[in-house]
DNA sequence: TTGTTACCGAACATTATGTTCAATAACATT
DNA sequence: AATGTTATTGAACATAATGTTCGGTAACAA
């Protein structure tokens, strides 16, 4: 990619999510995201359609990270069983923490229902497995919406309580969430 | 209340419900309720001060008729025992149902976070009394959270599957929701 | 060096919000 | 029926945000 694109790519982000860590997404105006990322105008539209499309590709910039390979080459933990629900699940706090600064913009009550559905469709792909033991005649997708909505509602909870680890925070989650059971046995 | 003042409020209500049958509340713009109710635009803003402002009228018309007094007047159900939780929640639900067609467009996920809020807030106050056996060290207002988001997701997932019934409804949500226990015993 | 590509900024069209104002019609009161 | 009050109207206006167009400039890759 050629460097100027790059440049504007990044310089448009790191904007984004400064104004994100102040101001709700719904809030933040086009306008503001090029004056702060000091780019044109026109260049903004070269790089994103519109402001849900910007807010799209952070997304996937977040959980590109989450999902990165390698044997867990982060440094601020290390699961060895990541295949375990807790395990699956402390890891993504972990990451979400790492990003908590805009986070909260994000998922904000006043931000559209755009972004939290962004953060749902990757979350139902990551908690699909782990659905289990669905009481007789409740349907699978009602369970797994569920259980999506109830990690997203943990974490915009822990949002507001920022003094809860990833583990304790994980550990509300399993206890609310009577569904999910843990393919591995814990 | 003047009769010219009911006349352009009841036109502006059925104006916006019958637009939220068809399109989600965050796409429908206040030039098009003007017109689809038939009034000047300076009598809308008479009326309202924001489409918000609108949005949580209509919130607050629902529930007065959900928690409306009386010895269960209304036809289609009754429940001589609604201090259960059963019979709360599927007398909820059958409020509910008679929204349904603009209900929809109220909850879609387009729909900015404010409509859900308002729901958010009314069930909180119906189902605080029945957030019990919250297991240890959980926090109370995590719980009450979980079961309000629970609940709003429950109904969400109930408008894109009109086919069950509010009994059915409720017992999908009892089950998913293991912090409830019902005071009176069932 | 040369052709390509990205960036810039200013101008423009478009759309929606919310306000102002003078005229008119409906209302309540006596 | 006359009168004062209040609601409605429509047009005009200000403001703000979105998204596009275009000619010029600078960075890039060959």
């Amino acid at each position: 990619m050629d460097r100027r694109q790059r440049k504007t790519r990044t310089a448009i982000f790191r904007a984004f999510t400064e104004l994100l860590a102040r101001e709700s997404y719904s809030r933040i105006t086009i306008s503001e995201i090029i004056e702060a990322a000091d780019v044109g105008r026109t260049t903004f539209y070269a790089h994103f359609e519109t402001k849900d499309d910007l807010l799209r590709a952070l997304w996937a910039e977040i959980f590109a990270h989450v999902l990165s390979p390698g044997p867990a080459k982060e440094s601020t933990h290390d699961f060895s069983r990541e295949d375990s629900l807790a395990g699956a699940v402390t890891h993504i706090l972990y990451h979400l923490r790492d990003s908590r600064a805009y986070l909260r913009g994000l998922l904000s009550e006043e931000t559209g229902g755009a972004s939290v559905e962004y953060f749902k469709e990757y979350m139902a792909a990551l908690l699909e497995k782990y659905v289990r033991n669905a009481p007789e005649g409740i349907p699978e997708d009602y369970v797994l919406n569920h259980m999506v909505c109830d990690f997203v509602e943990t974490v915009r909870w822990w949002m507001r309580h920022p003094e809860y680890s990833p583990e304790e925070i994980c550990s509300f989650f399993l206890a609310a969430s009577s569904f999910l059971r843990d393919p591995a046995g814990t």
